[in-house]
DNA sequence: TTAATACATTGCAATATTACGATTAATATT
DNA sequence: AATATTAATCGTAATATTGCAATGTATTAA
């Protein structure tokens, strides 16, 4: 298989594991950081930056524009990318949801 | 390939990646809220629970637990789940660290 | 002791992911 | 126009993930 059975799970789990498949590697946790490190447009540094050939970054940048966090403009001859803000609160918001869910006191065995 | 090259990336980003991996997929998400709604040990009725077959359910445990997010306690026949509390909320601090970054207004071109 | 129950493990097929060389597409420069 | 620069796409190899049938293991019940 190696294909995830998503219809018998709700959207919002879908969404939550979606996000979280996205920051399963450390190359676009590496270029968020940076990103967000940058606080403004980086345009075309990130392979230098992150250390892997070009159409890796290239693919792994898709990736995170596909789920709508990063933005790219297309500067000249380079793409300049940053964070795309009101989509990062959006997900924020959702995996905090699912981060701080309570831990109240009240098991039996474990 | 298939493989992360985990060396060029720093532990905090590996880190991040492998908890976010974790959650990459519905059914440890489904399982992982069910252990908050019960708010107790869970005891056998996971896979009628969530809807997968026995070893793949069991497979979804054994990651959750290698990464020490839930404890499983034997019980008689059955063994017992719940989450790890104190190990969730040091994955959640590390997980908000990243998520609650500074998105700070400066942005040049996006 | 035997059978039943609950869960783990093994083995395998189908699919996904990661990485990169080669190429292509688009714009800039000369 | 010809060339250079930058990044996307294609194609492919290596590895990982998902799912489950079959089987193994441990405990309980009869």
């Amino acid at each position: 298989m190696g294909l995830a059975k998503t219809e018998m799970f709700t959207d919002q789990q879908n969404e939550i594991s979606l996000f979280a498949k996205v920051f399963g590697h450390p190359a676009r946790v590496a270029i968020l950081q940076h990103l967000f490190k940058i606080n403004s447009c980086v345009c075309g540094d990130l392979v230098n930056e992150i250390g892997l050939a070009q159409p890796t970054i290239s693919q792994h940048l898709k990736e995170l524009k596909h789920l709508g966090l990063i933005k790219g403009n297309v500067e000249g001859t380079s793409v300049c990318y940053c964070i795309h803000k009101e989509n990062w609160t959006t997900m924020k918001n959702i995996m905090s949801d699912f981060l701080n869910q309570d831990l109240i006191e009240k098991q039996n065995c474990c």
